[in-house]
DNA sequence: CACAATTAAATCGTGCGCGATATAAAGGAG
DNA sequence: CTCCTTTATATCGCGCACGATTTAATTGTG
């Protein structure tokens, strides 16, 4: 597949793909910070301890904001509208209303048309909540450091590379 | 601080930093993709996903192949130094070298010079892993869908983006 | 030399996030 | 109408990730 030298991390042969890949990474030796993946990880953890406390004046955690930031935007969504919209699973999501039930932000109701389903209200906490909440993304934009537009055009980057690993996953498993 | 209209989230005065960065908010309505913390939460997810088949052949969980990353790298870390680099609590290390060391990937012994060190240097099963481990990222380059260039790019956005992050922290604990 | 301050890692408790699996409900085929 | 398939959510077990705290070792001060 290829050789070890010097213990630097080499590329493997491209499976599938762009053209000149395999001879662009050949011989070339990434540096930590170059890997994509690690600068989501860590970057992504960093945005998370910058939340931490701001959040911790709400009683909410980092997780729980994300959710109730896509339940003000559209309240009383089902879980199953809630997991494909924040990409996670039910077996996250079922624990973490509950958690956000038990501190009266939501409340989750069976569908009385589908018995199967979920559906996921706020109450007048939770509601009352999102006044309180209004000031965070000003706080945390000042910790970003990037203008609007450099914001949003650098989550639509991430936005691609999220749908491409998305439709990568949904191919190799056919 | 700020009103709230229509249950919009709507962005609060900035306390210090960039010009003119209240007047473009105010008043602005950002879609859930907008928020750059939902797209680095949830590309780092996927990014996860995709690597955990690919991984779970080298036996290997994507937290703990990142530090593999970081040992293949530079062999003989110290713990802190690993959490430096990985932006890591030894809270979260601790436990993670300790269930490499089970898998006889790394071992972790007392610096001898100054016994609150702790350095974890790559058993030979470790370095054999280096092998195994060489196609990942060719594997997951065909999954994000980009060029090398543009992917050292987006990275060097997200890390110039947790740099912020963490100046913004130390300067509010002041 | 003794003790206080600092440093490095470890432990604890809690909150995720996911794959595997289970449970219950709805829909479709025979 | 019955039974099988599909769908939606829930449970379980495990691996993180961190803040708070503890333990142990080193360094610095008087």
């Amino acid at each position: 597949m290829l050789a070890i030298k010097s213990r630097a991390i080499y590329i493997g042969r491209v499976r599938r793909g762009l053209p000149d890949m395999e001879k662009w990474f050949e011989g070339r030796e990434l540096n930590f910070e170059e890997f994509l993946c690690f600068s989501l990880y860590s970057t992504n953890h960093a945005m998370n301890r910058v939340y931490t406390p701001v959040l911790k004046e709400l009683g909410l955690t980092y997780p729980q904001y994300l959710v109730m930031l896509a339940l003000w935007k559209k309240d009383g969504q089902l879980v199953g509208e809630l997991g494909q919209k924040m990409h996670l699973e039910s077996s996250t999501l079922t624990p973490l209303l509950k958690r956000l039930e038990k501190l009266n932000f939501v409340r989750r109701q069976r569908d009385a048309e589908d018995e199967r389903k979920v559906r996921v209200t706020l109450t007048s906490e939770g509601h009352a909540l999102h006044e309180q909440a209004a000031c965070v993304p000003g706080q945390i934009l000042e910790a970003i450091g990037m203008t609007p537009e450099e914001i949003i055009a650098l989550s639509a980057q991430i936005n691609k590379v999220r749908k491409n690993l998305e439709s990568w996953s949904l191919d190799t498993t056919e």
